[in-house]
DNA sequence: CGGGATCCCCCGAGATACTG
DNA sequence: CAGTATCTCGGGGGATCCCG
């Protein structure tokens, strides 16, 4: 049975009916990053209930926005796809997780990154006013136990799950990265502390840290050690 | 008792957080329009059961988005008021109003239009790369019961909710204006068959109707018979 | 009359076990 | 691997009641 409608006709009412339901935003979060299967999004999303992640893709398989492949050969595998419907989402569900991090500043006790969680912030604070680089940049991101990659092209950023063959600069931090994003972590004070752990040509986190930017609500007062400027 | 946790560092985590329980993202939107009374959030959201509303207020209040005025004086009565932090929200509220109207072509059965969804479908329908006309043009709106302002400014535009005191135009309609918006009712033949009625400076329909834009999904093809269809 | 609080019922979510 | 089955429990729906 389907949640009651909200009787109005109304976009963010038909919205809500559709997305409003327990974890289903987390759901298209991880599929957005990929198609996944089954177990991948259990994994993805520690705490789901199995039958309501079950109940989940049928329900958004029933309003169109999920596409289950049964592969059969050798890996009778089920793979859970979005359809174009659901990709139209991305940019509102951008600005949704933007306005969430605004006053994300740590993780909360027992919070965990997942490589979902890391490419969706990544790609919410991609700046279209950000200056590109004269050449294409590639990066490989690590945060624990995820890795992502991030392509800097001349005309677009682009954000991915999983390693990078060959990264110009592999950047391996905490959470403090969400620091970085807003602008209030001094990169290379950062480097000097170890809070960030580069690798390769340290050059071009400049031009990473500039094409990001994912701002705090009240801009935290500088920290008495580091008046970092923000913009 | 609150809503479990995601148990992931994630901005989008946070937002479903605070906005993902039933009702929440509604008593947003018509907070978004203006500051409501108790009574006036439960009559401008038919359905809601009263120790839902109770609830939802005391929880956005918790969160930081609502304030709670009781005024003292002649009239004893309770205003809710968004916070800043809340008014932030307009973008990604916006965002996910144009996704649901996608594909919202006509009312279901019983779905009723309300003053605060007819002023959150102009505000999410403003395109930013309109033309803008020469001098201001002011515009009534009203469907149904409800009615509604334009104000077409040569830098902005504004919706508002409730009559205008001298407005270039008034325009009645139903909920066929959804096709307006899409670009896919033809202006003058609306007014032709009675779809859309004007009062006032009918030339002015023009910069009113370039002003927004609300796509549907899979734009219909222009059907040159029938050009309107669905009901 | 505005602004809720209280009650009951039931569905949906959490947790876990089990199965094709 | 990809779910279903079952149980419990909290939260929402609906109606009514209460208080200043």
């Amino acid at each position: 049975m389907r949640t009651r409608s909200y009787g109005q006709f109304c976009g963010l009412a038909r919205a809500a009916e559709m997305l409003g339901q327990r974890w289903t935003l987390m759901v298209l979060r991880d599929l957005l990053v990929a198609p996944r299967r089954y177990t991948d999004l259990l994994s993805g999303l520690p705490g789901i209930p199995t039958n309501v992640l079950s109940t989940r893709l049928k329900e958004l398989e029933q309003d169109g926005l999920v596409m289950r492949e049964a592969r059969s050969g050798a890996d009778r595998s089920v793979v859970y796809r979005l359809t174009p419907r659901a990709e139209a989402l991305q940019p509102a569900l951008d600005a949704l997780a933007r306005w969430g991090a605004a006053d994300m500043h740590a993780p909360r006790e027992g919070e965990i990154i997942t490589e979902a969680s890391l490419v969706s912030a990544l790609r919410a604070g991609i700046r279209a006013d950000a200056p590109r680089p004269a050449s294409r940049r590639t990066y490989q991101v690590a945060i624990a136990d995820v890795t992502v990659h991030v392509t800097l092209d001349t005309d677009a950023v682009h954000v991915a799950p999983g390693p990078h063959p060959h990264p110009h600069l592999i950047i391996t931090a905490g959470p403090e990265l969400r620091d970085l994003l807003a602008g209030t972590l001094d990169p290379t004070q950062a480097v000097a502390d170890g809070t960030l752990q580069l690798s390769g040509d340290s050059s071009a986190l400049g031009d990473f840290a500039a094409s990001f930017h994912v701002p705090y609500r009240d801009e935290p007062s500088a920290t008495p050690a580091t008046p970092e400027t923000r913009r």
